[in-house]
DNA sequence: GAAACATATACCTATATAGGAATATGTCAA
DNA sequence: TTGACATATTCCTATATAGGTATATGTTTC
């Protein structure tokens, strides 16, 4: 088997250096492609497939407008990215070291479960 | 060109379920290979090589103990994803909410006028 | 209609998997 | 040493890109 498809979720579209710079380029509101093209230097075909994955995946809206097509950023299609990295927070947050412990040892007796198996 | 490599970063190699699995089941601490092997319903060596991927991108660390090998999450190296993914938090918050239903309906109000599709 | 412009798609190639099977490496026990 | 156990690595294959180039589609202007 192959690596899941690029548009199989946001966590794969985002992978991606690119598209997060595209997402990003975004952020400072809708954006015809050539924008995109000029901000990112590279080809427009590159830009315009990137937009499909992030299309697929709910991260960008399209508009027509004359000649152009003007993407704007769809951020709720991140979430799920935000909602899964966000609990490994306290991982690194020197703050909550001490509270680690406690709150391991409450959720432990909350389960009620064995923590082996 | 083909995809980078799932070891190039963190954001490629959480961008596999499985690995965000092992990672969840090391949030509860420390396990053995086998453990996982058993809690995700994979092949061990399977498992081995999604372990290799987070090793290499210090999603986490071994630690020998006899004939087991016991894997520790190391959360910090999640924070680049966290970093990025948060500023775009507000997108999704309520405050903002109330300003997508005014752009959709904007758009529909656009869109819907004069052509179709 | 023709030309210019904006964007999307098709086709190509090199490459990196993810999973399965078999095997190698390392450790403990008798 | 031999065997059982725990884990890592190797080899294989099917598949999904990402970028480059050429081309198709759609729009505006003349």
């Amino acid at each position: 088997m192959a690596r899941a498809a690029t548009t199989a979720d946001a966590f794969n579209a985002v992978a991606e250096p690119r598209r997060r710079q595209i997402l990003d380029a975004l952020a400072g509101g809708e954006r015809p492609v050539n924008d995109l093209v000029r901000i990112l230097g590279v080809g427009q075909p590159q830009v315009s497939k990137h937009l499909r994955v992030l299309r697929e995946v709910d991260a960008v809206v399209v508009r027509d407008e004359g000649r152009q097509r003007l993407y704007r950023l769809n951020g709720r299609a991140l979430r799920p990215i935000y909602d899964w990295v966000k609990t490994y927070e306290r991982s690194w947050s020197e703050r909550f070291d001490q509270l680690d412990v406690v709150l391991d040892e409450l959720k432990q007796e909350e389960e009620g479960d064995g923590s082996d198996e």
